[in-house]
DNA sequence: GAGCGTACTGCACACGTGTGCAACCATTAT
DNA sequence: ATAATGGTTGCACACGTGTGCAGTACGCTC
């Protein structure tokens, strides 16, 4: 049995296709086609003829061929600025997690943040006819949202980083003001009164809006917020390995601003920020208090563990995925923008202030 | 000009194909196809303003049809066990550097660790005819790898898990046991004699050989090898989680049985080692020393920063992706198997025996 | 002006799958 | 015995692109 298929399946060395099938059970394609896919329009007996002899010759359905005919093709497209970071590798892990089980394969492409090739790998989505596509971090701007709109292809985006709320885009993300607010209200809870923020040019909007959040929690408990504590890297590549090195730069000035917390764009900012301290013998959190964002893996295993903003990174995959899912499938997809609540996690890295 | 086109792109909702540009030019729908791939056939007058009419119109050619007439899909599909996981993000980012400027689109898909899923995968990939498949961390054994030869498609493992050298599958790994020795080589050499070793059982290759050059190494130096030194996780899910939680518990056990030093698994592991030892007062380095293996960008994040032994894994993903390439296009790659050198990376983690 | 060559274009088929419609066969009812 | 009915099957086309081959038109030469 194991010969005589083996001597079948050798017999060209492209797959056999329904033809073959055809040929050998001596019927047209289309009753083969018919078969596989359970069409009442066959017997019993044939149907059952014809799967066993598909199952012998090795037979794979073509998902191309399938496509094609369908006009559908079962992908999606997915891009993301980098593979490496901790935080998209987990958007990427909810996404999939959703995808597979609903039969949508996933093509995985880095845009390194930059707007022109995140716009050349939507164009090679396009020319694939993915089913959907899903932007993370997207910085695609009023100005080139335009081609996008072309593309006549569902789009949600993930934690979008360019301000662009047309109506054809949906979006996930979590409420960066809100966050912000929470980290810095913990540090006011616990007696600071000079709070720094480090934050990062690359990512504008989430940058923003969580610097917005900083001043607001601030102005709340009757500080007048000061630009001395604020301080901003120019970032231009991808995140993992500036971030560090921003946050490690950028802590000095501010501590010698007089600051007793500092909250930090995210923890790879904040671990720079804790590694500076090192440097100088800061002790955390005695001296210095410190809060990151987005609480990746990473932040339980330092010293002091990190004290950061919470943010449902695979939920917000699967969300993302789920809502591309239906709108793939044709349906109304409301609201269109999820804003997500993010969740204070309180670890080692901040104390009342002690110096 | 814009209205034009919008106009004539909202005539249907599907895309503009080149029958579509055919009906407009005027001409076969042959001609138009020629005119796009600069056939010499095509005289330069009407090459130039079918493609301006395509520009026009919009058109995006379809790579669903291109692949069905062409036979190839320009696609590879990539299996890894865990898409969080930090070492094959690296690789994964690697495999995509490569591809993308190759004008390949890459799948990607988790295995959960699962051999079964992972087969599951490859037969999805295999109905998308892939024209290449990238292993990462693969658990397929000799008892399925026959599945894998009927596919007649090229497939390069990366640090595979499973023994079967079948001549037609192809890897990238980094030397384990080399990698052991020198590891446990520098904690001879800072005078340790007691020498752990605590590893995983759901990679059980890698494990293998790394827990043999640890042996050898301790051999070498006339240290016989003692059965309470070495403590292995009974595992089965995806890494990140349960390899902490491996170093965490299984430190203990070694240190009562009064080791100086312990050589980890992987650094997730040795992770958990520190904070094993930190809930214990153990002081790192100074009471025991810890060193890890992969050099994830953690390592230089934890206190103390730790030594480890570094793989080149985004290199690896890399070659990986570029003995694809080469196997794609129909020529003979060697040597079928690439072994790449390790590296020591000394860090904090490591000190003269103080006990 | 006939013959020839060159430059260009269209016809028809291929790739693998799915499906509307017509045709076939067998069984049953009249 | 003939017609009607219902159950199966095949023909032919579609999806979008690429290409071998035949065919057309034109210009040149003898």
């Amino acid at each position: 049995m194991a010969k005589s298929s083996s001597s079948k399946s050798k017999s060209g060395d492209t797959a056999v296709s329904i033809k073959d099938i055809a040929r050998a059970a001596g019927v047209s394609h289309s009753t083969v086609s018919r078969a596989l896919r359970d069409s009442p329009l066959i017997s019993p007996q044939t149907r059952a003829r014809i799967r066993a002899l598909a199952e012998e010759m090795g037979y794979t359905p073509d998902a191309i061929a399938q496509s094609l005919q369908a006009g559908r093709t079962f992908t999606v497209g997915v891009v993301v600025t980098s593979i490496a970071d901790p935080f998209f590798a987990d958007v990427v892990d909810g996404v999939e997690s959703v995808a597979r089980p609903a039969g949508l394969s996933v093509f995985l492409n880095a845009s390194l943040n930059d707007p022109d090739q995140e716009l050349l790998v939507i164009e090679t989505f396009h020319r694939r006819r993915v089913d959907g596509i899903i932007l993370a971090a997207s910085r695609i701007g009023t100005e080139h949202v335009e081609r996008l709109a072309k593309i006549r292809v569902p789009i949600v985006q993930v934690s979008n980083q360019a301000e662009s709320d047309r109506d054809f885009l949906h979006s996930v993300a979590v409420d960066d003001r809100a966050g912000a607010r929470l980290a810095v209200e913990h540090l006011i809870a616990l007696g600071h009164r000079h709070i720094g923020y480090i934050g990062v040019t690359n990512r504008p909007r989430s940058n923003r809006r969580r610097l917005l959040g900083y001043q607001e929690a601030l102005r709340a408990a009757g500080i007048e917020p000061r630009e001395k504590w604020v301080r901003t890297a120019q970032l231009h590549g991808v995140a993992p390995e500036g971030d560090v090195q921003a946050g490690q730069m950028l802590l000095p000035t501010l501590w010698e601003a007089g600051i007793t917390a500092v909250f930090c764009y995210n923890d790879m900012v904040a671990i720079g920020a804790l590694l500076a301290c090192r440097e100088r013998a800061i002790p955390v959190p005695e001296a210095c208090s410190v809060v990151g964002f987005d609480n990746i893996a990473l932040t339980r295993y330092v010293f002091p563990p990190l004290t950061t903003v919470h943010q449902p990174k695979r939920t917000m995959g699967q969300i993302g995925m789920k809502m591309l899912l239906e709108l793939v499938e044709g349906r109304e997809v409301s609201p269109k923008h999820r804003v997500l609540p993010p969740e204070l996690i309180v670890r080692g890295s901040t104390a009342p202030p002690g110096r």
